[in-house]
DNA sequence: ATGAAAATTGACAACGTTGTCTCCAGAGGA
DNA sequence: TCCTCTGGAGACAACGTTGTCAATTTTCAT
């Protein structure tokens, strides 16, 4: 049993080959009735268009690419479970593209293999969606692209968000509600721009809750866990009386290693600290306790992103809408009420659902 | 300037395009001379070969499936990691193919795929590499493919391995040696197969420190976080006298609920309880306290799989060395010595190693 | 020097699509 | 009725490689 051809079809449909050609490529100019007829003769022969037949005779390629970080490999997977599926249904491969967000040649790299893979469409992803000089390539090559979560909210039409800072604003409002009035805050690495978002949702939280934003309850991170271990030493070192009784992490290795600390120093949690993250990564619901913090709905994201490059692909109008997608509080182990509530009065405390 | 084709190359070394294709190949019915000729004019032209034509005129597609199971996104990761450099260089793409592993459909699925992408060759990942129906079809159908740490051992020729085994046992000789007797063990989920291999590791560790096998100290687990917490459950609710001192799962996830549980029972880790896991998993350094490991080499062994997998795709002779690569004990802080260690007198200890 | 065999190279037809034209039938307007 | 327009379909030449086989050159034993 040999594989079917475009060839194949033609015949038993008796139609030319052109006009399968037309049915797959969704051409409008085919009548109902023979467009039924070759579906059902694909369908029954089990014909799959050969990519490398269609990169060849036609002006694409059939390829998106996925730059990914390589120090980021865990979001490339998420990214990757959302594509997939979407791209798949319109006949696109995907092929991964590591990069070295740190590397000077990254561009010349990714133009390279760019040209090399032919790809029609790149998908970027933090944190290489905030670096400017891709972006500035991808334009000059006018090659079509979609990036996930990048800083800069500006032109829409080629990103997908979150509402992050939203989030996080609630997050905080939660914690004050529960009666903290210190609340640290960890920075993520300056270098993944979305961060600032999350930090500008701390304040306005602070805001709703009518605390003040107290320079010395933030430090700066740089997202791994090592620097989450620091950030809690240098929040935590002060005395008992002036210390966050709670610490919102701008990502869940540092909040992982806020708990380390905090272990280390016999605090107990959620009753000394309440300790919140951000990514809902695995390892949130793996340690010690469970990490409550904010699921960033990367699959979504991402199967968004695909829609809209795919969707430039072909050259379908713009539609503006699905560029947002939320992103979830999850309540779990790690925080608490604070012991200092009594000075606020009747908080309402929010119930932890367990997963 | 547009993109120079395998015609700009010949016309510029003043030979046919089928002499250009030859040195593209590697085929050695080439002058040297020649071949330095066409060689210097690919560099300057900065030409590489449409892989769509050469999918289309060759019997090979170029592309390499990577399948995987969605539930071990991780492991997924780290073996592109491995593989791409390696296909690269060969002029192939990697392709990945998310799978359910439980799915009664799976080698349906599979197979369908792999007509639709034409991949020349395929690595099979873990826990697909054990199922025995996925390793019929591929074979039926013919298709090159290499397993990764499959679990029986017969054919060296597909398949890349590692000392799972031997590790294994000397991580619990380890333990032994700082005086534990009553050293507990988690089994990893039967579908894995390659756990059977860690627990005969085990078992060989304790023959080796002449402690017998005590069957109510192992439990059976199934890979997940949460499996892991029930196992712990079972395991330390005996009395002080006869609970294990030392717990060894056979995964990081399992040894992470394992942390949860004697955290939750007060336990100090690792003085009233040695922990340690298997896969140094990021996770396993971003738990409180870090966990004593066993640290899969698994881009090394995915580097190691496709260059079997390109060895047999260009048939070429088979070589039979690198089909096992090492794993090494990463020595963290979730293990110490055991409380009872005076029972057996004077018994080595291993100075753990910060990373 | 003389074939014969081996090494090296080239000509040309695939490969399975898409793009561009062209053709035809029927609808609609004068 | 005739002309024009439009929707629907086909013929045929790309596209950039590789495979096959034939042609040419080189090598080597006699």
């Amino acid at each position: 049993m040999t594989i079917a051809t475009i060839r194949d079809v033609a015949a038993q449909a008796r139609v030319s080959i052109k006009t399968v050609s037309r049915v797959i490529n969704n051409v409008k100019s085919v009548k109902p009735h023979t467009r039924e007829r070759v579906l059902r003769v694909i369908q029954k022969l089990d014909y799959h268009p050969s990519p490398s037949a269609r990169g060849l005779g036609g002006s694409r390629s059939y390829l998106i690419s996925l730059l990914y970080d390589v120090s980021c490999a865990y979001y490339a997977t998420g990214v990757l479970g959302g594509v997939l599926e979407t791209c798949r249904a319109a006949h696109y491969q995907v092929v991964m593209q590591p990069c070295d967000y740190k590397s000077p040649a990254l561009t010349d790299e990714v133009s390279r293999n760019l040209r090399q893979s032919r790809a029609d469409g790149v998908i970027v992803t933090p944190p290489l969606s905030d670096m400017k000089a891709l972006k500035t390539l991808l334009e000059e090559q006018n090659t079509p692209f979609v990036r996930i979560a990048p800083a800069e909210h500006a032109d829409d039409r080629r990103s997908v968000y979150t509402n992050d800072r939203e989030s996080c604003a609630k997050m905080t409002e939660q914690l004050g509600g529960l009666g903290h009035t210190r609340i640290g805050f960890i920075v993520g690495n300056p270098d993944h721009a979305a961060v600032a978002d999350r930090y500008q949702g701390y304040r306005d939280g602070l805001r709703k809750c009518g605390l003040a934003l107290d320079k010395k309850l933030v430090v700066q991170g740089y997202n791994s866990y090592d620097s989450g271990v620091e950030c809690a030493r240098k929040l935590l070192q002060a005395p008992a009386a002036k210390r966050p009784t709670a610490i919102f992490a701008s990502n869940d290795e540092m909040a992982a290693g806020v708990l380390a600390v905090a272990h280390g120093l016999g605090l107990a949690i959620p009753e000394d600290l309440s300790v919140v993250g951000f990514d809902d990564v695995p390892l949130a619901s793996q340690v010690w306790p469970a990490l409550t913090t904010i699921r960033q709905p990367i699959p979504a994201m991402a199967a968004q992103a695909a829609e809209l490059l795919l969707r430039q692909l072909r050259g379908e109008p713009y539609d503006r809408s699905g560029h947002v997608v939320e992103s979830a509080l999850m309540f779990r182990q790690s925080h608490g009420p604070s012991r200092d509530r009594s000075m606020i009065g009747r908080a309402r405390t929010q119930r932890r659902v367990s997963e």
